[in-house]
DNA sequence: CTCAATCGTTCCGTTTACGGAACGAACCAT
DNA sequence: ATGGTTCGTTCCGTAAACGGAACGATTGAG
């Protein structure tokens, strides 16, 4: 038993089961062996990403439905340990000119953290839900409460912090232009 | 030389050089062997799911940020206002090979807002701070509370209500290839 | 220069995920 | 009953994903 081995197998018996299509049904139309799919669902194997493919594609449902837990919370990355900030990645987009990065973001009152300047031309958009934020270039800061949507350049020195005693939850999308 | 050739490798070759880790580290600290990180990065290996989390967990992303789905097919923009969801457009980063749209959304409680299929490709990526949303796929929604993050493939037939007497407000980013 | 350390790739034996086939069980028609 | 169909599981040979070890290339220290 693999401490990691999350429950895709009950998953996807359910998604199957609630779609009325039989085991062997499925393990046709997604073009992989019926022993395959029932050692997938009984949690016996440990299935390749080319399997997981094939099943979801013939579900009709993306990856993320069979592997994640809906709600889950996922993994908790600290990127600055003992900071202010603890932030969550939870989407990255490559594009041939600009990387995505999709972050949830907790911010801890009665601390300001200062970020250094990143690379010339990224961009950083916040879109606070709880507690009230202040937040972007440290000689400028700008402020947000739940709901409200803030942006600037992030290739000079910002600062992250809160207004009153509650932490501040927020969403971060951070846009970098491809470096040369 | 798999048929259907996900780019993880690519993908994941980047996220670890910029943590600036040498693949031995990271193979080391994910508990793997050097040999199967290696392959995966090249894309001469089709992982298994248990590597797949181990490679995961070690650089601290959501399997999510490894396994985006493939497709990048046409694009069709539609918008859908409608009476239980109403939206503010934040921003729009225009990219080469997608668009990206950032919206909040406001999803008014006991009506069940359908949404038609989108073009193939296009990807909604939705952030809860308030309320309960109940939305995705049309034949399986997925639940997410305040603070909880969801997305999927938003070129199936897909749903947005809300789980309780409350409005739902959240954030949405909607990924949306360029016509090939 | 030499030597040691570490990089990423390749080689190779072991482990295991794969699909085809066989299996018993359940069901339906005759 | 009886034969035919489909169900999900199990058996088994093959293909391939796995980790350990060896490889050449590169780097840094003395």
């Amino acid at each position: 038993m693999n401490g990691r081995d999350t429950d895709i197998g009950s998953r996807l018996r359910r998604l199957r089961e609630a779609r009325g299509i039989s085991l062997s049904a499925l393990a046709r139309s997604a073009g992989i062996g019926k022993a395959t799919l029932s050692g997938l669902e009984l949690g016996t194997r440990n299935p390749t990403l080319e399997t997981l493919y094939a099943v979801a594609g013939a579900l009709g449902v993306p990856l993320t439905a069979l592997v994640l837990e809906p709600g889950a919370p996922p993994t908790e990355a600290v990127r600055v340990p003992g900071a202010a900030v603890t932030a969550t990645l939870l989407e990255v987009f490559e594009e041939p000119t600009a990387t995505f990065e999709l972050l949830r973001m907790r911010v801890r009152p009665g601390i300001v953290q200062h970020s250094p300047p990143h690379a010339p031309g990224v961009t950083e958009h916040v879109t606070v839900y709880a507690g009230v934020l202040r937040a972007g270039p440290a000689d400028a800061p700008l402020l947000a409460g739940p709901g409200e949507h803030i942006s600037w350049q992030a290739d000079i020195p910002h600062i992250y912090s809160t207004v009153g005693p509650d932490e501040a939850l927020a969403t971060l999308l951070i846009r970098s232009p491809r470096q040369a």
